[in-house]
DNA sequence: CGGTATTGTCACGAGTTTGTCACAGAGCTG
DNA sequence: CAGCTCTGTGACAAACTCGTGACAATACCG
């Protein structure tokens, strides 16, 4: 249930207010004052859940969070948003900014807390049937096919769930027990040595491709497909 | 994409957001307060997609889903239910009488956006009566003929229905039992084993016009019309 | 009615995939 | 550098998947 959550909020009081919230809940959490700066932060690390105030200076709520949807990468994290009361409800939700949910100002802690188990909860059943491209590389989750440079790549089902995992949540890093629960499911019983194994199987079958440099190992956290070459 | 979609919902709040976000999609809605309103609404036009509240005054939305299919004009609309959390058992049940899916309240324009999605396009291409034509291989439905590379092939009811839905959805992978649905049709109580012989049937009868490669075994997933040679 | 075609099921076996292990090597710490 | 931890690697056995041939039940047809 813990979770990096980017807060995206320029006056600091509900700034520092929300944040102690949050990191009592356990989650990590990375502010930023404004679109700008958040849209650094996302750079070289997506996080979880965005929490996003509906008007900020310069560029608003809605323009982030409808870049945030333009780009590939930062797609399928969900989004939610701050609101100040009297802003229509629907216009948040409906109109094209493609949040998940919003929030009225003030909230209280525990309705924070609520939404946000809310929204990660749904994150999870979330295979997309869109094709995923990085650095050359292709993986269409409808025709089950990958390939690299052009090259068609084989893989078992479970190199190719794993890939598949990793490519719809690239420049992050995900520990061993992170990947079994995501790739595996969580009920399942395996050592998380086999994470190891599959991580190498994958690179093996990729190296026709001169891919093998895809998956980077973080020492002591876990692996991490990283969108920019080395 | 743009459907017309009838909402069947009694609380007038989740009636209004959800036909809210609907609209803003591109949609058209309709929107009925109870089970008798929809039956009533249903009579002169078909909807593309039903939106069913699971809890009604009056006829539940269960009996509802059931009438709807016993319907012989709408058997072939597509019913998503909305369910309250915690109704797990409910949502068992409410597969079994027929509805293509199931969103559990709260949801988000996103997630009801994406499972709509979803459910049309699984529908969508429905059996053609036009002629199909992949890799000089073509098929004639209204004449039920099959001809591969000027070869003329003979094939029984069944590898006849199983070519022309492989041929019409290519690259594309389908598991056994989404094509023990779509092939055999819905309820049906067959072994899913059986969808391999078929397919070997298939691989055998087309041997003589060299399409032995036409149809991929994908380990581990299912099987899948290529519409590119190997 | 007999014969043929079609269909669903099964059992066997070759070939794959997968989880686990043991060991080697790489990287960090002091 | 020594000692420790962490990761890469090759091997292996068990589990699983799929192709295949055979067979019985059923439908179809002249």
């Amino acid at each position: 249930m813990a979770a990096t959550i980017l807060l995206v909020e320029d006056e600091p009081g509900i700034q520092e207010l929300v944040k102690f919230n949050l990191t009592q809940a356990g989650h990590s959490v990375l502010c930023a004052d404004s679109a700008e700066m958040a849209t650094g932060m996302v750079k070289h690390s997506l996080p979880d859940l965005v929490l996003l105030d509906w008007m900020l200076p310069g560029m608003s709520g809605i323009d982030l969070a409808r870049k945030f949807r333009a780009d590939g990468r930062m797609k399928n994290v969900p989004i939610i948003m701050l609101t100040a009361r009297g802003e229509e409800r629907d216009k948040v939700l409906g109109l094209e900014t493609g949040a998940d949910d919003y929030i009225t100002k003030p909230f209280s802690p525990r309705e924070l807390s609520a939404r946000i188990k809310a929204v990660l909860r749904r994150r999870a059943p979330q295979m997309t049937e869109d094709k995923v491209e990085i650095r050359g590389l292709s993986l269409d989750p409808v025709s089950h096919r990958v390939t690299g440079n052009g090259t068609p790549v084989e893989l078992g089902p479970t190199e190719f769930r794993l890939l598949h995992f990793l490519m719809t949540h690239p420049e992050r890093v995900y520990s061993r027990s992170q990947l079994l629960d995501q790739v595996w499911g969580d009920h399942v019983f395996v050592e998380e040595r086999t994470v190891d194994v599959h991580i190498r199987r994958l690179r093996l079958a990729l190296e026709p491709t001169r891919h093998e440099t895809l998956i980077d190992t973080v020492r002591g956290a876990g692996y991490r497909l990283s969108a920019q070459p080395a």
